[in-house]
RNA sequence: GCCGAAGUGGUGGAAUGGUAGACACGUCGGUCUCAAAAACCGAUGGCUUCUGGCCGUGCCGGUUCGAGUCCGGCCUUCGGUACCA
């Protein structure tokens, strides 16, 4: 053994023994329970950055933890390979997107190697392989047999100068990030996938998925936003027909005196009337304009226009003008809302800018309200006024029996919304998977047969970020024939959301081989579900409520047998760090800034927010050189160390050279001891060897429990650490090597998870010939926790006054004695009356006085 | 705006409603050394009349024998907000 800790060759040595002897690879046999363990994969942006680091050691523990344990464990790896950064780089550096990518991901995988992650890499693949997305367009045509795939208008940022589509991403300030343009709303067909389809079943398995953190689970209820109430139809004063609202407020519907519509409703023109049209025209294009980002949030001024038309609250039989208003969204509901101002404050606050009328129907306890004087509208419970025979009841028991009502005189209906929308899919780019669809003159949409398929990507395509989608421009895509009548045709030149990828590689990780379909039914039945997946909270509600549902379409597909993807869910904070940029270069990486100067030309950098580390916005740190200073095993043990997973974590380097220095104390203390444990006998039991075991196998349950428990990594090390400072401090060490003994290798196993490496190595310089994983996960002796002595901490009305040592099975007399002859506490106590005496039993006695 | 979360020493963090600050970083002091580094040992929330006491977990209030922890109201920061992934 080595005198010193050199991680270099010891990572390189055990990093070969495992890829030679395919360590990681599972398959179905082995009779051992199986444990799928997933983080969430990468897009291959470049280079791994800490967030990476972090996510993947977090798992790592786990799948290691769980293979000591003796589960079978699937710990799979690939790459979320599609997406616009690759799109970028091309038009910036004239690279091609795949290029860029494959570049990146054979970087990337050499990080993680050297990572000493344990995956099974004969599972990789990248979602831009063919043979991945092949299998997606065959999902596509599938949901599109079954209509869970359509087509239908819907907006885009539209840049005029680049004649291009942009992602909210590329939006700054209502302007193009490349040339600065005004962005515009741009109406384009597009294709959605029908998750409202899904929307009452995704929210029933919430309360049904345990092993998921509650706040994931809310925000996912939330997104999702189911509410019950009634459609009403109000009908049109001038023409046939009827306008239909949605409301959860049927209970204030005799308070209904004015209607807004959302400008994108169907009607919104069709009912203006020829005075008003300018003007409504006119709104209708400026909301369109301010639309993205403003829309909806409740410091906008609330502003609409006259459409000249009227309508009847069904009712009252009142007249209610109809405005279009730029807070009603189509995207909910049916578009329109009947405004009641007295009990809504969106309403209330536009009836007085238009001066609208106002009908209070809910009258609170106390004053009555005076519409002339109110200031805001009442929201609250109250009792029903102006509305007829429903005079004097509570308006909850009012919504009942007005919706009731509606339903009995045809004038309305039960009705459940939900807040979600259908997903929209198509993205106008070349970097994704081309959606499957053929269109024809004569046939119109026509779906890629399914012995056509693939649709493959072309590579001799252009990128100069201006006109549109690359593939728009390429006529050897483009042209084709159709399917059905054989005569010329156009390729759908749009590709899929890249979210539409991470729906479902889970379960292609269980057969990313298999070739007759996209997934190997026997195989997806024995891995699924995955038992614990790892990933960023950023991605609680999208990503994870895509998956879901695209399980749910597989299932009805007939191709998995499952309802949820993901047993236990983890989502780990954020890593963070402080923004860099300069006036001339925008953002900086923190290595383009020297003394808070920007390399490139000496300007002054700006220091920006803390904020999630991303490559858009620079603040990224690379991993590499922690590894090649330390070692990966340092690395590993201070992304665990310093936070627990669920934490965001503020990047700073202070206390890497902690847990460096650690290691090779770890190091240290069997070198030291080497000689004299080596013919070391079973565990000696009395004396100070007892102390030295009680603190071995308590050491033992808690970084069991907190592993297995709680993920609380950090407190597992610290654990660790405290029984590695014990063993330095051992002063009995001579006349108990077997306690020695059994206390080293405690700390080498138990370390197993986070240091790999390392603790192979010691296992081997401890003698031991067949490796950690055969040894297994260290089990505790009860029978060493046992304690003679409890201390217990004396309180004097909740304050702590002093301590006293009792026996462990002494009885409360016996305690609330000793705390009462403490002679601090008795010092207090003297001259006051003891109101009551709390005991705690083996923890503390607090004496109430006064 | 809406939804979700976080806020504790100089720093990262610890604490089933029961000793606030485990463990580590940093700092200070010491040992070793010609010297330095490394290593090791010790101290380290603030104030104080110092075997003790007072204050202290973003702010205000409440529940409780006892609150960092539970409840109500704020403030600040972060994430998501449907075309970043």
């Amino acid at each position: 053994m080595e005198e010193r800790y050199n991680a270099g060759p010891i990572e390189a040595k055990w990093q070969q023994s495992w890829a030679e002897n395919r360590t990681f690879k599972v398959s179905e046999q082995g009779g051992k329970p199986k444990y799928y363990l997933l983080e969430m994969f990468p897009y291959p942006s470049g280079r791994i950055h800490m967030g990476h680091v972090r996510n993947y050691s977090i798992g790592d523990v786990v799948a290691r933890f769980k293979r000591l344990q003796g589960y079978n464990v699937l710990h799979p790896m690939g790459w979320d390979a599609f997406g616009m950064p690759a799109e970028n780089a091309a038009i910036q550096h004239r690279v091609h997107p795949a290029k860029w990518t494959h570049e990146n991901i054979a970087n990337m995988r050499s990080q993680l190697k050297k990572m000493g992650f344990s995956y099974d890499w004969d599972r990789e693949f990248a979602t831009c392989d063919v043979d991945y997305y092949k299998w997606e367009q065959l999902i596509f045509l599938r949901m599109y047999e079954r209509g869970l795939a359509y087509k239908k208008s819907s907006t885009v940022n539209w840049c005029p100068a680049c004649q291009t589509v942009l992602a909210n991403e590329q939006v700054e300030d209502d302007c193009c990030w490349r040339c600065d343009s005004l962005v515009e709303a741009k109406e384009l067909e597009q294709w959605f996938f029908k998750i409202t389809d899904y929307a009452q079943e995704l929210l029933d398995q919430t309360w049904n998925l345990p092993g998921w953190p509650e706040p994931v689970l809310t925000m996912q209820r939330n997104w999702l936003g189911r509410s019950t109430g009634c459609e009403i139809e109000f009908p049109l004063e001038t023409a046939d027909g009827h306008i239909r609202v949605f409301t959860t407020r049927q209970d204030t519907v005799f308070g209904a005196t004015f209607m807004s519509l959302a400008p994108e409703h169907p009607l919104a023109l069709e009912l203006t009337t020829p005075e008003r049209r300018g003007e409504v025209e006119e709104f209708i294009a400026r909301v369109r304009r301010e639309d993205k980002s403003r829309r909806g949030s409740e410091e906008m001024e609330k502003e609409g226009v006259f459409t000249g038309a009227y309508c009847r609250n069904p009712v009252t039989g009142g007249r209610m003008p109809v405005f279009l208003a730029n807070f009603v969204l189509m995207e909910y509901g049916t578009g329109a809302v009947m405004a009641v101002p007295t009990h809504d404050q969106r309403d209330f606050e536009f009836a007085r800018r238009y001066d609208l009328p106002l009908q209070v129907v809910i009258q609170p306890p106390g004053e009555p309200l005076d519409p002339a004087r109110m200031t805001e509208a009442w929201t609250g419970p109250g009792q029903m006024v102006n509305s007829g025979e429903f005079d004097g009841l509570g308006n909850e028991e009012a919504k009942e029996r007005i919706a009731d009502y509606l339903q009995q005189r045809g004038l309305g209906k039960k009705s459940v919304n939900f807040r979600l929308r259908d997903w929209g899919v198509s993205r106008q780019r070349y970097w994704g998977t081309p959606i499957p669809v053929i269109y024809c003159e004569r046939c119109g949409i026509v779906p890629v047969p399914e012995q056509d398929l693939p649709v493959v990507l072309p590579v001799d395509v252009e990128f100069t970020g201006e006109g549109g989608s690359p593939l728009a421009k390429s006529e050897a895509f483009l042209q084709t024939s159709c399917p059905t009548c054989g005569g010329s045709a156009r390729r759908e030149t749009d590709t899929f959301d890249t979210f539409v990828e991470s729906s479902w590689y889970f379960a292609r990780y269980a057969c990313p081989d298999y070739t007759q379909g996209p997934i190997d039914r026997s195989r997806v039945e024995y891995w699924l579900p995955v038992d614990q997946y790892i990933g960023g909270v950023e991605h609680a509600v999208m990503h994870l409520l895509y998956a879901r549902f695209f399980t749910k379409v597989l299932r009805d597909l007939g191709l998995v047998n499952l309802d949820e993807p993901f047993t236990n869910l983890l989502t780990q904070g954020m890593v963070c760090m402080e923004t860099r940029s300069c006036p001339a270069h925008g953002w900086l990486f923190p290595e383009e800034v020297h003394d808070g100067k920007c390399r490139k030309c000496g300007a002054e950098a700006t220091l920006g927010r803390i904020e999630k580390m991303s490559k858009s916005k620079k603040n990224v740190v690379d991993p590499d050189h922690l590894i090649s200073r330390y070692g990966a095993d340092t690395a590993r043990l201070f992304s665990l160390f310093a936070a627990p997973p669920e934490k965001d974590l503020e990047w700073n380097e202070q206390g890497v050279e902690g847990c460096f220095r650690f290691l090779n104390r770890v190091w240290r203390a069997i070198y030291d001891n080497l000689a004299l444990i080596g013919l070391a006998a079973p565990p000696e039991t009395e004396g100070a060897a007892r102390q030295l075991r009680r603190l071995t196998h308590r050491t033992i349950r808690k970084v069991t429990d907190d592993i297995d428990g709680r993920f609380h990594f950090n407190t597992a090390i610290a654990a660790v650490m405290e029984l590695v400072n014990e063993i330095y401090s051992f002063e009995a060490k001579q006349s108990s090597p077997g306690a020695m003994r059994e206390a080293l290798e405690a700390v080498v196993r138990l370390l197993a998870p986070f240091v790999p490496h390392l603790a192979e190595e010691l296992w081997c310089c401890l003698g031991h010939l067949d490796g950690l994983e055969a040894a297994g996960w260290p089990a505790w002796d009860p029978a060493a926790l046992v304690e003679e002595e409890k201390t217990i901490v004396i309180q004097i009305n909740g304050k702590m006054r002093g301590k006293v040592v009792v026996a462990a099975d002494a009885d409360d007399q016996t305690i609330e004695r000793a705390a009462l002859e403490e002679p601090n506490v008795a010092r207090f106590l003297a001259g006051q009356t003891v109101r009551k005496v709390v005991i705690v039993p083996g923890r503390l006695v607090n004496v109430v006085v006064g």
